[in-house]
DNA sequence: TATTGTTATACTCTATAACTATA
DNA sequence: TATAGTTATAGAGTATAACAATA
């Protein structure tokens, strides 16, 4: 045959070759995939904008909420953030030695912390949270604010726990 | 003043306290906090669906290429997953134990690997890419087809190179 | 000089287990 | 019994540096 490959080749290429992988199987029309590398394009471009502030994703995600909702407590903070408490347990005592968090006692349940920022915290935050809307507009500076808002409401379909 | 604020201390609240988190700050306003969060519940169910087959994402998405690509290199591998080789390098290892990956010498170069699945391996994708399509149209539920297209749209906006 | 691939190493994030104190 | 918080530890992903072999 004048094309190179039989009947029984072709059926086979198109099953595992190159040229026969199907589309929707390709690694590059994966979601996850998708979502894998475009969350760590974020997080080094994060990493590059907060650099001189010392804050990572995790952290400040931390002292945004607790702004947010001050006298939240510790396993309140876990559970929004989708941590393990044990390993907030030293990420708190990072912010509080770095000055930026106070933790006290609750009033009635002893077993509780409660969180809130400090005054120096509070005067950073501020500029803090500019420095992650230009984080923001950098790497998503592809996007029309339309797709921004639909990108948001499709990310939040996917993890949030909300009813149906 | 029967309200209980003056003017002074609502200004101060809606830069500072919960009722005055602009809208935009807001954490879960974030996309980068969205992005991270998602895929990490991505993650987690890949893990689950392909605990048998002992793939992670990142192995999978190795033997995904290799299977698109036969007779890649390595460091070319390494360029479209966006992995450092230093990283690369034990995980090839890996898998050419576990008998799934075949490393040859490039035919003129002689720094080059070569790399193509093994029969067994090539047995194994179909499965293995049934597994994960699972996992997608799992974690993706609450997503139409629509959406699903749309979303991958905008990741890949957001990662790849292409150009504009 | 630059590229390919390896090894060693460090850092961050995440997970589990074991523990204390309190409800 | 269950919850709040801590400590220790292990696994996985990613980063840099130093190296050998080859282009």
């Amino acid at each position: 045959m004048a094309i190179g490959y039989s009947m029984a080749e072709i059926a086979i290429r198109s099953k595992s070759g190159k040229a026969g992988t199907a589309p929707e199987d390709r690694l590059d029309a994966q979601i996850g995939y998708n979502l894998r590398r475009a969350s760590t394009l974020a997080l080094s471009d994060f990493a590059v904008e907060m650099a001189d502030a010392a804050l990572r994703p995790v952290t400040y995600g931390m002292l945004a909420l607790i702004d947010e909702r001050p006298g939240i407590s510790a396993a309140e903070l876990c559970r929004l953030l989708g941590m393990k408490s044990a390993n907030m347990a030293p990420l708190l005592a990072e912010l509080e030695e770095r000055g930026l968090v106070e933790r006290d006692d609750h009033a009635r349940d002893k077993r509780v912390q409660v969180l809130a920022l400090t005054k120096a915290a509070k005067t950073a935050m501020p500029a803090w949270r500019r420095q992650v809307r230009n984080h923001e507009d950098r790497f998503l500076q592809r996007l029309t604010k339309k797709e921004r808002a639909t990108l948001l409401r499709l990310l939040r379909l996917i993890w949030s726990e909300e009813a149906d």
